[in-house]
DNA sequence: GCAGAAGCTATTTTCGAAAATATGTCCTAT
DNA sequence: ATAGGACATATTTTCGAAAATAGCTTCTGC
């Protein structure tokens, strides 16, 4: 177990409880804790700094976001990563992200243009000052993540958009999976423009289709560079 | 709070967290919990005969399912039941009950044919008995909640079958409040049947728009004869 | 009369000990 | 040798007390 220091306590939420929660899902999406790891309570405590009852309460939350997995009497682990359950989160994720871009198409005004616009020209900001694999960079996964909700912000279903979060999030896991072991990141510039034109020009067809594309490419990209992480198939 | 009393422990899983998961989640469901309400530690102990850390357990998995909303600092509530939340998952659980049923029909065997078939029939010996308002009814609320995951249960994504079933749970709850003021149940018996005999003929076209006008006049009744219950707009 | 502070009460949140359960080891009988 | 049982250890799960926080009431100064 290599988790996350003692950090400064309580830099997400108000209580610890969800503090905690904050920290462990980041450390499970960026593989800091392997997948399949168990989550035994006493390296927790040493970890996290805290007691059972609030470590198993930060569990419970994020069971509930397919990020860990609990066995009744034999506690926790980091959710394995495998073949079907990617192509699981890629076919939902399709779904409800075509649904979302499309909505937001129809329901975004000039906020959400300038919202769309302004992320992707940011995150390009990033790319350009780390030509590497800025992948691994959290300035540049949060400018990623920001640029993609951006897109769909406009759709208008906090159930919708919530589980998007959350799939994106159990995604995001997969690719940085995949991260430690591409040896260069395939360019992703040129489609986050396309899918930001084609949003803008309001061509719902071209924009999900895009959309579409770029979420399948993504988890064949994990696919190839990550299948031998992958249990199960 | 006029939650379940006290019933026989761990009737539901291995653990009292969850055994009181889910006793507190049909509580809700069935509104014996009344929405908005506040869930106080003290009367929760009294009502489940837990201590503070097994109720905070529940209620976070519960929150995670959008049947217990939590502040920070200031403990858990029920949801309130709003006409934009309403809405929010009749939009939502018609986009995934329409591509989990088009799945189902496409991938679904003699066995999927059967289990349609005997879960509606069962449905129907139920409603037959029992001809007023069976809606309260726990056994008609689970023959028919058995029946429309029958119709699905070939959608073969388990994080989508999973994000319908706590959909359906929610919409539940609403349906539960409008049984209460409706003086006579509308006659389901014909769009059940009539889905079941499109989902077997394998008209994705026809069991698709059958099952999106089911779940939208559900949740229109719901309005018409609830409505002064729900907050917001 | 009223704003704001200060203290008191109600309630939530966190903790570490104790109970319950699972897992591993060693012994015995066949 | 091996299956099965009994003990010992490791780990999870539950509890009630203690700490932290919010909300209410009262008091004071203007």
């Amino acid at each position: 177990m290599t988790a996350s220091a003692v950090k400064s306590r309580k830099e997400f939420g108000k209580t610890l409880a969800v503090d905690i929660t904050h920290r462990l899902r980041q450390d499970i999406v960026a593989c800091r804790l392997k997948p399949g790891e168990p989550l035994k309570f006493d390296a927790l405590k040493l970890a996290f700094g805290a007691s059972f009852t609030t470590l198993r309460e930060a569990l419970t939350s994020l069971t509930a976001d397919g990020l860990v997995v609990a066995e009744e009497q034999r506690g926790f682990r980091v959710a394995p990563v495998t073949s079907d359950d990617l192509i699981d989160i890629t076919e939902t994720r399709t779904l409800i992200e075509i649904e979302l871009l499309s909505r937001s198409i129809a329901n975004g005004g000039d906020d959400w243009e300038i919202a769309v616009m302004s992320t992707l020209h940011r995150l390009g900001r990033i790319e350009e000052r780390l030509p590497g694999n800025h992948v691994e960079n959290p300035e540049w996964q949060i400018a990623h993540r920001q640029f993609h909700e951006a897109l769909v912000s406009c759709g208008r279903s906090p159930t919708l958009l919530g589980i998007r979060a959350s799939l994106f999030e159990r995604a995001e896991r997969y690719r940085n999976l995949s991260a430690m072991f591409r040896p260069q990141p395939r360019d992703k510039v040129g489609e986050h423009r396309a899918i930001m034109q084609a949003a803008i020009a309001r061509d719902t067809a071209l924009a999900t289709s895009l959309i579409d594309r770029h979420i399948r490419s993504t988890s064949d990209n994990v696919v190839k560079y990550a299948s031998h992480l992958l249990t199960e198939s």
